[in-house]
DNA sequence: GACCTGCTGCGGTCTG
C-alpha cells in the first residue's frame, strides 16, 4: 500500500521534511489518502493546533503540482471567519507554498490594493479571504468570477463551526453555491473545526445535496482536563472580608501569575472590572504589570499588543477577555483557562478550554469561578435557586460528557436573503425572479423558503418607499434607486449588524470604542483599557470622547443581546437541582451554595407542582426548557395580559393585572389554544436587513428561529399533566 | 441576560 507521505507531491514532501516531523499525524494522513483517492468532500475535526490546516493543504496543493490546471484561476480558496486567522494562515503557508512555486494571495479589507490588483490580474495559487471580501468580488467583479475561480479544485472553510447556522454562515453557502454556478461544476468542500456539536448536520450544512458523502476525519483522544468551581458569595455584611470580586481577582493574581493564561470574564465590563483590579494587585505589590484587558471595543493596537505578548510567550501574560481570544489565531500554548460567571453555551466553554494543555502529555486547566448574593428576605428566586451556579455546574457535567449544542436548522433567515436578493442582481446586471429563487432556494442554503415566501419578500424590496429592487417590463428584477445605493456602499458585504459607537480618546491616541448609548458627562470617571479615566470633553459631531489619566474610574455600560441557552441545558440544570450528588470538582462554597439551591427548589415544591408562589401578586413557573420555547410562553402569557420575566427554565409571572387565573391559561394552551403571541406588537426587527421587510414577514422570520409556536402546547402540557 | 465577526474604489497628497 502507497503511504500517506508518499502520495504526496515531491515538493510537499520535500517541506514536510524540513519540518523535522516524525511522521505524518494520524488526520493528516487520512485526510491525504481521502482527498487523494476521491472527490469526496471532507470534515477535518481536530483540537486547536492539532494540523488540521496542513491535513487539508498537503493533499491539495500536491494534487495542483501533479496535475496543474490548462486555465487562468486560482488553484484553491481558503475562507476564514477573521482577518487575523488569514494573515496567520497565510505565513503558515508560505513556505510551502514557496517549495511548491505557488502563489498565496491573503484577501481582506487590511490587504494593500496592490497584493489584489496582482491576485486579480493573474489569479493562480492559494487565495485566502474573508465572505465578506469574497461577497465583494461578487458584487463587484460579478462577471469575472468564472475567470477568477474557474480552475479552483477546493474550498477549505476554516472554523467550520462559526459559519453553520449563523447569518454570516448562511451567507457563506450561499456564495459558495453561488460560486459552484459560476464555474459550472461542483467544487470539492473541506471544512475545518475543533467544535461541531452534531456531526451528520455539519455534514448536512457542508454539502446539502449530499451529505452522507461528505468524509469525517476526526482526532480522537481529549486531552486530560483538570477541573475546579469555587464558588464566591457577594453582599456579605462583614466589612472585614474583601468583596467577591476582589476575592476572585485575588484568586486568579495569586495563581496564574508568572504564566500565560486566559480568563473569560463574560462581559466587556466585567473584563475591564477584573483587569483594573489585577493591575493594581501588580502595583501595590510592585511587580511588573501582566494582566491585560481584550474585548472588542478595545483598539486595535492594543488587541495586537496583548496578542504578540501571549503569542511571544517571553512574558508572562495573562488576558483577560471577552470571546475575543476564544477561537482564531494561534497564541501558544496557555498554562490554564479560567471562566468567570456561568458560560452561555457548552460549546463556547469547549472551544474556549480548547486553548489550554495543548503540548503533549499536558493537562487541560479549568478554573471556573461563580459568585452568588448572599440571601436575605428580599431575594429573589433566582438568587434562591442560585441559578448562574446552577448553570455552570450543568454546562460543565455537559462538557464531560461531550455533548455541545447542535447547530439549529430550520430558520428561514429572511434578513440574510433580503442581503443575497440584492447581491445576485448586483453580480449579474438583472435576474429574472424564477431563476433567483432556484440559485437561493433550490441550490442555495435558503431551502426552508417557500416560493410564496420568496414572492412576498420580492414585493416587500419592491415597493414603491422602499424601492430596492424594480422590474423591467420584460420580467428581469434590477436594483432600484435605494437598492443600486445600498450595494454601492462598502458597509453592504456584512450581514451582521453593527451599533453606532464613540471613539475614546487619550493624549491623542485612541483607546477604543464606546457605545453611544452611554450617558456620559464632562467630569465622569471612567475604568477603560484596564486603566482609570476622567471625561474631559465630549464631541457629539465626531462622535469623540476625551478623557485623561485620573485615580478612580467606574466600569462602563456596554450593550447586549439576551443569550440563548439549549433546551439540554436546563434539563441539566434540572437534574443537578433534583440529585444529591456533590461533584468532586467543586469547592466547599460552591457545594453549600449548590445545597442551599436544592433546600430552595424542593422548598418550592416543584419537584411536585410546576408552578409556585413567588412574591406578592406573583407565580413562579418551572418550564423546564431553554430560552426559545421558555421565551415562546413568555410570549403567549403577555399576549393574554400577563407580566412576565424570564430566567432559565423558569418565568416570573405576575398576575396582578389578568383576567383569567394563570393555572387555567396554562390549561388552555395544554389543550391546544393558539393565542396571536404578537398581539402587543413586539419588537421583530433584530437583524441587519429586517427593516426592509414586512410584519407578517418578520412574524414567519421569527416564528422560524426565535419562537417555537408549536412548542407551546407540550410545554404546557408538560406543566400541567 | 452576551459576546464576536467584516468592508471598495477613488481622489487626494506626499515621497523618492
Amino acid at each position: 500500500m502507497v503511504s500517506a507521505f508518499e502520495k504526496l507531491a515531491q515538493p510537499v514532501q520535500k517541506w514536510v521534511r524540513s519540518q523535522a516531523w516524525h511522521e505524518l499525524r494520524q488526520i493528516q494522513a487520512e485526510a491525504v489518502h481521502a482527498i487523494s483517492d476521491s472527490d469526496a468532500d471532507l470534515i477535518v475535526s481536530a483540537p486547536t493546533a492539532g494540523g488540521k490546516t496542513e491535513a487539508a493543504f498537503l493533499p491539495l496543493i500536491s494534487q495542483v503540482l501533479d496535475d496543474p490546471a490548462d486555465i487562468g484561476g486560482f488553484d484553491l480558496l481558503y475562507v476564514g471567519p477573521l482577518k487575523a486567522l488569514i494573515t496567520d494562515q497565510t505565513m503558515r503557508l508560505e513556505e510551502l507554498c514557496r517549495k511548491a512555486e505557488l502563489p498565496v494571495y491573503p484577501w481582506h479589507g487590511d490587504i494593500a490594493t496592490s497584493v489584489k490588483s496582482r491576485a486579480v490580474k493573474k489569479p493562480k495559487g492559494l487565495l485566502l479571504i474573508t465572505p465578506e471580501s469574497l461577497e465583494a468580488m461578487f458584487v463587484r467583479r460579478g462577471l469575472e468570477m468564472q475567470r477568477l475561480f474557474g480552475a479552483t479544485r477546493a474550498v477549505v472553510i476554516d472554523e467550520l463551526h462559526t459559519m453553520l447556522d449563523s447569518e454570516r454562515g448562511v451567507q457563506m453557502r450561499s456564495l459558495l453555491t453561488r460560486l459552484e454556478l459560476a464555474v459550472k461544476r461542483p467544487i470539492r468542500r473541506v471544512g475545518l473545526s475543533a467544535t461541531l456539536g452534531d456531526m451528520q448536520m455539519a455534514c448536512a450544512y457542508l454539502r446539502p445535496d449530499n451529505p452522507d458523502a461528505v468524509r469525517l476525519i476526526e482526532a480522537k483522544g481529549e486531552a486530560e482536563l483538570l477541573l475546579q468551581l469555587r464558588g464566591y458569595v457577594a453582599g456579605s455584611d462583614d466589612e472585614n472580608t474583601p468583596s467577591a470580586t476582589d476575592a476572585v481577582a485575588t484568586h486568579l493574581f495569586e495563581n496564574l501569575r508568572g504564566s500565560d493564561n486566559l480568563v473569560f470574564a463574560g462581559a466587556r465590563k466585567w473584563v475591564e472590572v477584573y483587569a483594573d483590579r489585577l493591575r493594581d494587585f501588580c502595583e501595590k505589590a510592585h511587580l511588573p504589570q501582566e494582566f491585560y484587558p481584550h474585548h472588542a471595543s478595545l483598539s486595535r493596537e492594543h488587541r495586537d499588543f496583548v496578542e504578540k505578548r501571549l503569542k511571544d510567550g517571553n512574558l508572562p501574560t495573562t488576558a483577560v477577555c471577552t470571546s475575543t481570544l476564544e477561537l482564531g489565531i494561534d497564541i501558544g500554548d496557555v498554562a490554564c483557562v479560567a471562566q468567570v460567571g456561568a458560560p452561555f453555551s457548552v460549546a463556547a466553554l469547549r472551544q474556549r478550554l480548547g486553548r489550554s494543555g495543548r503540548r503533549e502529555g499536558q493537562p487541560a486547566i479549568l478554573r471556573q469561578y461563580v459568585v452568588e448574593t448572599q440571601l436575605d428576605s428580599q431575594s429573589s428566586f433566582v438568587d434562591q435557586l442560585r441559578l448562574g451556579l446552577v448553570r455552570a455546574v450543568a454546562m460543565i457535567e455537559l462538557l464531560l460528557e461531550g455533548w455541545c449544542e447542535p447547530p439549529r436548522p430550520e430558520a428561514l433567515h429572511l434578513s440574510t436573503l433580503v442581503h443575497q436578493v440584492l447581491s445576485v442582481i448586483a453580480e449579474r446586471g438583472g435576474v429574472h425572479a424564477n431563476g433567483l429563487y432556484h440559485v437561493l432556494c433550490q441550490d442555495g442554503p435558503f431551502r426552508q423558503v417557500d416560493t410564496e415566501t420568496f414572492v412576498s419578500v420580492l414585493r416587500a424590496l419592491g415597493r414603491p418607499d422602499t424601492g430596492l429592487i424594480e422590474q423591467s417590463s420584460d420580467g428581469l428584477l434590477l436594483l432600484g434607486a435605494q437598492g443600486e445605493k445600498l450595494v454601492e456602499h462598502y458597509s453592504f458585504y456584512a450581514v451582521f449588524k453593527t451599533p453606532v459607537e464613540f471613539r475614546l480618546v487619550a493624549d491623542g491616541k485612541e483607546l477604543g470604542t464606546l457605545p453611544i448609548d452611554n450617558l456620559l458627562t464632562p467630569g465622569m470617571l471612567l475604568i477603560f483599557s484596564g486603566r482609570r479615566w476622567v471625561v474631559q470633553e465630549i464631541h457629539d459631531l465626531e462622535k469623540i470622547i476625551l478623557v485623561k489619566p485620573a485615580k478612580a474610574g467606574v466600569p462602563p455600560i456596554f450593550g447586549g443581546d439576551p443569550g440563548t441557552i439549549h433546551d439540554r441545558v436546563v434539563e441539566k440544570m434540572f437534574a443537578m437541582l433534583e440529585t444529591n450528588i456533590e461533584p468532586t470538582y467543586m469547592d466547599q462554597t460552591a457545594l453549600s451554595l449548590l445545597g442551599e439551591a436544592r433546600r430552595n427548589f424542593a422548598r418550592l415544591d416543584f419537584a411536585s407542582t410546576p408552578v409556585a408562589q413567588g412574591d406578592t401578586g406573583s407565580h413562579i413557573v418551572a418550564t423546564r426548557c431553554g430560552t426559545v420555547k421558555t421565551n415562546t410562553l413568555a410570549l403567549a402569557l403577555g399576549a393574554m395580559g400577563f407580566q412576565v420575566t424570564q430566567h432559565d427554565g423558569f418565568l416570573r409571572v405576575d398576575d396582578s393585572e389578568a383576567e383569567t387565573p394563570l393555572t387555567e391559561v396554562l390549561h388552555n394552551f395544554a389543550s391546544g389554544d393558539t393565542v396571536d403571541l404578537f398581539r402587543h406588537s413586539p419588537n421583530l426587527i433584530f437583524e441587519k436587513f429586517h427593516g426592509h421587510l414586512t410584519t407578517p414577514l418578520l412574524e414567519q422570520d421569527a416564528l422560524s428561529g426565535r419562537v417555537d409556536l408549536a412548542s407551546l402546547q407540550t410545554t404546557c402540557g408538560a406543566l400541567t399533566s
